[in-house]
DNA sequence: CGGGTGACGCATA
DNA sequence: GTATGCGCCACCC
């Protein structure tokens, strides 16, 4: 539920990266606080799909813009077609011009 | 209270 | 640039 647990402080970190930007695991558990704790937002995503309103986690990669997450997704290729549908370029299960599109919560959701 | 897990990140070779 | 190992923090049993 509502919790405000550390879950939902990545969910809600999350659900305002805006279409066609992408974020780390890393940059989010930066701007919580605890740098280090990227398995914590990986974790935490993990328990996104039972989070409402649900999570877009499709557009949460690690730091190297690697689709890490697809093969959690209903189907694999679920993830690089909804970044697709963003305008996110995914090349090879990464995506390509990651520095353009970073989105860096503790810069842009300042 | 203790142990194990995990959609990662960084250091080192 | 690639490969391997260790560390971190929070949640579940």
């Amino acid at each position: 539920m509502a919790d405000d647990n550390f879950f939902e402080r990545v969910y809600e970190v999350v659900r305002q990266i805006p279409a066609g930007r992408v974020t780390s695991y890393g940059a989010i558990g930066h701007f919580l606080g605890s740098k280090r704790s990227a398995r914590v937002v990986g974790y935490a995503m993990g328990a996104a799909g039972g989070a409402r309103p649900p999570v877009p986690a499709h557009r949460v990669v690690n730091s190297q813009g690697l689709l890490t997450g697809k093969f959690h997704f209903p189907t694999f290729d679920l993830m690089e077609q909804m970044l697709a549908s963003e305008g996110i370029v995914v090349e090879d299960n990464k995506v390509q011009n990651f520095k353009t599109v970073f989105w860096d919560p503790s810069i842009e959701l300042l």
